[in-house]
DNA sequence: ATGGGGGTTCCATCTACTGGAAGGTCAAGG
DNA sequence: CCTTGACCTTCCAGTAGATGGAACCCCCAT
């Protein structure tokens, strides 16, 4: 397989995937005339590495990841407590988002958004430790 | 005002004023031995970055909303404008992040963490278009 | 042979900083 | 007067995770 037929089958453009051969995500064996030629496991992983990253997974989480996939021996705890820990992760980021959203919105509903120039957006924003 | 004085005041480390300076979103004076020096109003501009920073807004919104700052005549209708959109990015990320939390959730769910093996956040991670 | 749609490499750019080296300035203490 | 240490300065490099573009090669159909 090409890169532009693994692309479209994992989903990740064909630059990222020589990214990601790059920085050693993948190693894709080499046709004669120079073209990479991806095998189906290189298929699994890019699909693998596309669905871990739009889950938020860092590189190095998926680096992780791949390792114990390709490790016979590993024990799925292991599995479960880098996917744990970034399930964690993401709620952090959920509650802070949420905080941040809170004092926006609420900036936002007490501006008059009319052609006046007083704004409580502005205000607010320039209060210290507020 | 040195620039550790406003660094603790505004929340912001020197580097990064400096750095704000560098990309020209404050321009402090400068005294006679070289030091910034730090004027009430780069002090007030700099929390306000602090602030609009930790809301998520980026630097180039905080660009235009220093610009609309400091115009006298600016419509608090503009300000809202750049709120508004960025109040609805931070609520397509909740749902992103909340769609990623519940599929991830559901992997670590099923895995039975365990010495053995067998991983069904590996498989469901690798599965085409899941 | 030529045109188009692949592929290749390498280098630059992006965001928003952060770290570190090498050195100038200033106030206090001996 | 000298040193110490905290502060300040500039500049250069690096981070994550790609992405854009230039310049070039390869292969197939017309």
């Amino acid at each position: 397989m090409n890169i532009g037929h693994v692309a479209d089958r994992s989903g990740l453009p064909a630059k990222t995937i020589r990214y990601y051969e790059d920085i050693k995500l993948i190693r894709p064996a080499r046709d004669a005339n120079g073209y990479r030629a991806f095998s189906e496991a290189d298929l699994h992983k890019l699909t693998f590495l596309s669905r871990a990253r739009a889950l938020g997974f860092s590189i190095e989480d998926c680096r992780a990841l791949l390792a114990l996939w390709e490790d016979q021996s590993r024990a799925s705890a292991d599995v479960k407590q880098i996917a744990g820990e970034h399930l964690d992760e993401i709620d952090r980021k959920i509650a802070d988002l949420k905080a941040m959203r809170d004092t926006l919105a609420g900036l936002v509903r007490d501006c008059a958004g009319d052609g006046r120039p007083d704004c409580p957006i502005l205000t607010g924003l320039s209060k210290p430790r507020g």
